[in-house]
DNA sequence: CGGTTTTGACCGGCGC
DNA sequence: GCGCCGGTCAAAACCG
């Protein structure tokens, strides 16, 4: 089954399906079992089983890129410039900003995913993509197993721990969007990458991140390339972020690694690669850029191209209340500042081109101090 | 020095 | 109950 990933198919068909208007965007899927992300909008991609609450939003490299040149200072929020611009844009850039910076709407108009047969309804609440506000729902489970300076609970003894990571398994709502390479090098989230694991079906491997602004943040996402289309990348949000988008970034140590690695073989097939092929230089220099840009911007995505969807538990009702609306003091000025130049920067071909590997493409938002 | 990336191992959920 | 698989942890290495 996870052989069958025909995400050309279904990137075909949301595409299709949006081509006079863009799909308002990610997809919310309810996390009922490890895999089911993948699964879930692989489903829903090709319509035959209706998944319970799943969508997938493809974004075209045009559209995307169209975006960042435009959109950005409008998303300072309804402001009378924003709406000159969409007056001129029209409304296939609205529909556009609505999954990217709901904030400018708030009137977020996702398609309600039916509600999910497994659980909570509360699967399908909506939060914008960027700091929702300082109301942290739970305790981070990774960071209540981190405090003890343990290296890891011996499997009997350790009881407490697993439970809160059951509880975080299960029933969250992810949103999953796909988008093209460019789009992953703008992000204003630090992401700090925890893991990489190939996925079964997938030649690609996933990579694993988790905001780094905040240790309390339990935002995490997942970028993984597509499979049949290896321009663009599938990534996954989880949760949200629970502090204002960082106006720059603390550190940049560690954030360019020349060397090699198998990093690398994040965005080149590697599950079925041999795992030690991972020579230092890889001959795809062009999945070595994506995968700079994964590292470094993948929030963008998550900031600009997905509203980000939130739910952990029930909790989240409450909070999918406020994020809906979204914190107004969030990230702003510093964030809208740096999305101002972006936009010069954008409008400079900025997207157009693939970074080098080594261009350390700070986090957009981190403009300010570009 | 502080932060990030890499990587192997562990853990838990799910399907059979 | 067992095995598979995805998600997470944490030590080591690395980088600015």
């Amino acid at each position: 089954m996870a052989d069958d990933w025909d995400l050309l198919a279904v990137v075909r068909g949301c595409s299709a399906a949006s081509s006079s208007a863009i799909p308002t965007c990610c997809n919310t899927t309810t996390t009922s079992s490890s895999s089911s992300a993948s699964s879930s909008f692989q489903l829903d991609f090709h319509s035959q089983s209706p998944s319970p609450s799943s969508s997938f939003t493809p974004y075209g490299l045009e559209q995307v890129s169209r975006f960042f040149c435009s959109s950005p200072s409008s998303v300072a929020a309804a402001s009378p410039v924003d709406l000159a611009r969409r007056d001129l844009i029209g409304d296939k850039l609205d529909e556009l900003y609505k999954p990217f910076f709901p904030r400018s709407h708030h009137s977020l108009s996702l398609p309600p995913p039916p509600p999910p047969p497994t659980t909570n309804a509360s699967a399908s609440l909506i939060s914008p993509p960027f700091p929702a506000d300082q109301t942290n729902p739970a305790p981070p489970p990774f960071l209540l197993r981190n405090q003890p300076p343990l290296k890891r609970p011996l499997p009997s003894s350790a009881s407490a721990p697993s439970s809160s990571r059951s509880k975080r398994r299960k029933n969250q709502v992810k949103k999953v969007c796909q988008v093209p390479a460019e789009a992953l090098s703008a992000d204003v989230w630090a992401w700090r990458k925890y893991g990489q694991k190939p996925i079964k079906g997938s030649p690609y491997p996933r990579g694993y991140y988790r905001c780094s602004t905040s240790k309390a943040c339990m935002a995490r996402k997942q970028v993984e390339r597509n499979r049949s289309d290896p321009g663009m990348f599938i990534v996954t949000y989880t949760a949200e972020h629970s502090h204002p988008a960082p106006s720059h970034r603390n550190s940049l140590a560690g954030t360019t690694r020349h060397k090699t690695s198998p990093a690398d073989e994040s965005e080149k097939p590697c599950s079925d690669v041999k795992p030690t092929s991972s020579s230092p230089t890889t001959p795809a220099e062009d999945d070595d850029q994506q995968q700079q840009l994964l590292l470094q911007g993948t929030a963008a995505a998550e900031s600009k191209e997905v509203d980000l969807e939130m739910i952990e538990d029930e909790e989240d009702n409450d909070e999918s209340g406020n994020c809906g609306g979204f914190s107004p003091d969030a990230p702003d000025d510093d964030f809208f500042v740096g999305l101002e130049e972006l936009t010069s920067l954008a409008a400079g071909d900025c997207f157009s081109v693939p970074f080098p590997t080594g261009f350390g493409f700070p986090r957009l938002a981190t403009a300010g101090s570009f």
